[in-house]
DNA sequence: GACCGTTATTAGTATATGCTAATTTAAAAA
DNA sequence: TTTTTAAATTAGCATATACTAATAACGGTC
């Protein structure tokens, strides 16, 4: 089992979490998610096929036992690398930092910092370590919460945390962990869900509000 | 100016110690040092050249102001991040897990760990931060000590410090960063120095004693 | 000046990663 | 069923990084 390429980690770490969250892995998709062309994403998965890391057939594309293992612990370095900086950084910009530093956490530094950070649950923004999804499993989009109902923002998940303008849009108005709001309106019809947080109205589209829990 | 690769960073960082101490730049011990073969070597440093980062002609291979600006960057980065990791991590791995969150380090969290560690001079083993020169320049090495000298160690060279076997050696023997330690004998013609440290006698090799300082 | 040993370079090959353009396959709609 | 759209793949190409085997250059020595 050689060391992967940080390539083939990001692969990884993307389709666990899509398999999490019972997302079926559609290769147009990895290749937006990813940045690159579909192409690439067909040549870089058959690579993955080739090297045991995942099965593709007529079911689609899912890991393997092997590959959703190193999927887990790049997925668990993420998250730990996002803790280790929590305290240096903007919370907006913990994941872009640690997306970096991930692939380079050992075994070993991933141990001690698991420790030093008394073993959390979930990463800086609530999504859960793997192993720990029931911790999060009860814990409702902002599309499915109802109006005049106070909330508390406890997750934005890993999809929404990718976008480097819309967490600093989150951050700049204070919808970040343990805030509490105020659902105001949901309008299905315009695809809305409008906050009342820190005293201000704040309007966010479906897309957006359904990876905030 | 691109983001450059780690293969790139390495060279640089190694080419940058090399200079530093008016060493020569030489393929074959480049080759060595980074573990490739010295055909890979030319070819890389080909591709350096084309790039502006270094000048290679009779007078021999050296950094441009652009390389030696980077080579700069990724010591620093190097550096501090040895720094990040060493309240977890024994002394001797500090490097080699550095080594590879070296490349994942930006400028923000450079800036930001700087000030989190108090702006040191040296990295955990003495080396001196790029433009920290004179700080380290009174302190020399074990090979030119004398018998009976009391001595304090205050620097582990760097190409000391890639050598992980060594590390693990001297950090079991006690010999670390402030340890204190009395010169017993140096036989020039054995290439040895014998040191008394927590009341043991350490044999070393000119080898490494040259990069203890 | 010829020879030796070290160092550097060519030549040829391989792999991972990425691209564009073109084509195929599959799914959905008409 | 035919057409249209979306998704996946093939073909062809480029670059960085590495290797081995073979050759060239250079620096001293005899």
């Amino acid at each position: 089992m050689d060391k992967l390429s940080t390539t083939i980690e990001d692969y990884l770490s993307l389709m666990y979490v899509l398999e999490r969250d019972n997302e079926p892995v559609v290769g147009v998709h990895l290749a937006e998610l990813l940045g690159v062309t579909p192409p690439t994403v067909t040549n870089t998965l058959k690579r993955m096929s080739r090297d045991g890391l995942i099965v593709m057939d007529k079911k689609g594309t899912r890991l393997t036992k092997t590959g959703r293992e190193s999927a887990r612990t790049v997925t668990r370095r993420h998250m730990l690398t996002e803790w280790m900086m929590a305290r240096m950084l903007p919370w907006s910009k913990l994941h872009g930092e640690a997306h970096n530093l991930e692939h380079a956490i050992s075994a070993e530094v991933e141990t001690a910092l698991f420790e030093e950070l008394g073993h959390p649950q979930t990463c800086p923004h609530g999504n859960p370590f793997p192993g720990c999804e029931e911790a999060v499993a009860s814990w409702i989009p902002l599309t499915e919460t109802s109006p005049n109902q106070k909330v508390v923002i406890k997750r934005i998940h890993e999809l929404a945390e990718q976008n480097s303008v819309l967490m600093a849009f989150l951050e700049g108005k204070g919808i970040m962990l343990n805030a509490q709001a105020i659902v105001l309106e949901i309008l299905p019809f315009n695809q809305t869900v409008t906050l009342e947080i820190q005293g201000q109205a704040v309007t966010l589209g479906f897309a957006s509000a359904r990876y905030i829990f």
